[in-house]
DNA sequence: CCAGGTATGTAGCGACTGCTACGTTCGCTT
DNA sequence: AAGCGAACGTAGCAGTCGCTACATACCTGG
């Protein structure tokens, strides 16, 4: 028999990911140590041992899922790039109503409660995450934008605010409200 | 001696002040009924008692505070009106930036991820909320304003952005698509 | 071969959670 | 005056919280 790996060892980086899927499912204020150590398959011990705090596990955890929203970003930085801010708009609200992207979002505000209360960890991963997506913004805009870096944060602004709106059961209301403005194609 | 009212008799509508102000300070995810209790002057027994469930309690709570928003806005309903629409824009980011607002933001997005999460009563006070904001940005637009209704819209989609990337600390990018968007006076 | 550090399981600690059982005091009605 | 239900205090229950003490395993280096 060859060597038979019958444990695979248990790292910061192998209990990320499952750590992650819970939180996804399962909200991110009312993660107890108990809960996650079961989706990872673990003991709360082990949590404890390997992150040394529960503080220290959720900012390493926000820095993990930073890394990961950056990834599925470039992920999605397909080639397609249109032709006018209100189809980069359209585009992207498109994906973000997407039934796989709500997960996310869910936690998302969850991160912005945080951030907003200055939680550890929080505020930073909040701003990695904004950061990513402008920079992904900036290399969207159409391609004779006059005011690319402007634009791209213009269109941030409004892409957030709808997202807040829509979180809130106002979707409708920022639908009208971008195609008064005119950053949807009509 | 008159009759004197030595206890004033304890009634929701004397305790949810109390417990607004709380949850102000100390955030409304963390909330648990023993510091509310304290800070509201009673025990948690009581607060069972006059709420039933610590849930009924957060719903009465957050509609009462919708009203609160309402009632605030009224007040802040000043008769000034803007020229412009980034006048408009400009005036509303001025007083969300004081600092008497920012318990009130810190709340706001609790509010929010609870919302996102479908929590009992979340979703109806963040839609109250939004509601009154809309209708009073309504009766901000300016005088000569073509579409009031649709530009109303429009600004808060645009504003609540703003503030969602403020509180990430993203306030400058927002600032700069402001106005790149031609939505705030240069 | 065996000392020693790393990794893991089991139990449990004190604090806190929402909530309840029980008893008492009050104001009101009959 | 007797009764009665609402209003309230005290004590406590079962459960969960983050975290730790203790006892093992396990692999590695001398």
């Amino acid at each position: 028999m060859a060597d038979a790996p019958k444990k695979p060892p248990m790292t910061k980086d192998s209990l990320l990911p499952l750590l992650t899927a819970h939180v996804l499912s399962h909200g991110l204020g009312g993660a107890s140590l108990r809960p996650l150590a079961k989706a990872a398959g673990t003991s709360d011990r082990m949590l404890i041992y390997h992150f040394g705090t529960k503080e220290a596990l959720i900012v390493d955890l926000l820095g993990y899922i930073a890394k990961v929203y950056a990834a599925a970003l470039d992920a999605a930085m397909g080639s397609e790039r249109a032709a006018t801010r209100a189809d980069v708009v359209a585009s992207i609200l498109a994906h973000g109503d997407a039934p796989a992207m709500q997960p996310f979002m869910r936690l998302w505000w969850e991160i912005v409660a945080g951030a907003a209360r200055d939680l550890p960890g929080y505020q930073l991963a909040a701003q990695a995450m904004m950061g990513e997506l402008l920079g992904w913004l900036e290399g969207q805009m159409p391609a004779g934008d006059p005011d690319p870096q402007g634009g791209a944060r213009y269109l941030m602004t409004v892409i957030e605010g709808t997202a807040m709106l829509t979180a809130v059961g106002h979707g409708d209301t920022a639908q009208q409200g971008l195609l008064a403005g005119g950053l949807l194609p009509s």
